[in-house]
DNA sequence: ATTATGTCTATATAATTGGTCGGCTGTACG
DNA sequence: CGTACAGCCGACCAATTATATAGACATAAT
């Protein structure tokens, strides 16, 4: 499953994926709209901004903008900073592998074999889909 | 991330599978085997044999044995049992299904509709591989 | 100066996970 | 029969993680 604080993540760069050419926008507007704990909602833009996805201004007219193109903001950069990995099982993970405690011989794994395979459908989703995408689909849900 | 539960319980009826046509496995055997904690797997496999996938018999020279066939036990069965949903968000989730908190539409949330391709993705192959096919990729692997 | 807004650290609470304990039930076998 | 074996079952517990909340501080606009 993925967190909430993910799924908020994701919501929040939407939502700013909507507003660019426009001032910054507050986090508590942002938490209004989608229905994210204000204060919650603080810590994971903090997170975002930080990791460089987001571009603050503080004090009066202040707020959050995106700091990069939404097509350029992909979700698997996202899940990586809020969640961590990506793959099911720590021994298939790229960018936060660790051996399995009670895991005998790993290279003859069958199960790693297959969350190996597991982690590389969902990687070819999520690393191709970004923000501008999401906003399309939605797009797209609402004509239907 | 799969929960250890799930790992253990895929464990468990991969070494029952290479155990086909012998007599019943005792639990401490397979826990030993394995290195999984006898007190949880023991938890693990009932619920495995209350729904199904294994047969147990108590007393002197008893212990566990598939009820399958290995190649009819596949991997989202047991970690439906397990773990519960595949899908990494309730709102996509086809046998687990809840609509999420904050949600306010549904049907046009472009998160949900990448999560379903997520999901589909990743039932794919899930419900393609049996711990008959397990076994057989570890028998590949170690020859390799 | 005052008000609006983000920053930062700490803390609180709840839920889940991973694991343990001890007694009960049924079976085999001498 | 009785005794040892092995699964069954319910309760419990500790640690971690997820989800939030509080409050003091920094900075910008007016």
């Amino acid at each position: 499953m993925l967190s909430k604080k993910t799924k908020y993540a994701i919501k929040a760069l939407v939502v700013l994926g909507k507003n660019v050419d426009k001032p910054p926008m507050q986090i508590s507007k942002i938490a209004e709209e989608e229905r994210i704990p204000k204060k919650f909602l603080e810590q994971i833009l903090l997170d975002l901004r930080n990791a460089g996805f987001l571009y603050s201004k503080k004090g009066a007219g202040g707020g959050y903008s995106l700091n990069k193109d939404p097509k350029d903001i992909y979700l698997v950069s996202i899940m990586r900073i809020t969640d961590g990995p990506i793959a099911m099982v720590p021994c298939a993970s790229l960018n936060f592998y660790h051996k399995c405690d009670e895991c005998k011989q790993e290279t003859t794994c069958g199960i790693r074999d297959v969350f190996i395979d597991v982690r590389d459908a969902t990687l070819k989703i999520l690393s191709e889909t970004s923000i501008a995408d999401v906003i399309a689909r939605e797009n797209t849900l609402i004509k239907v």
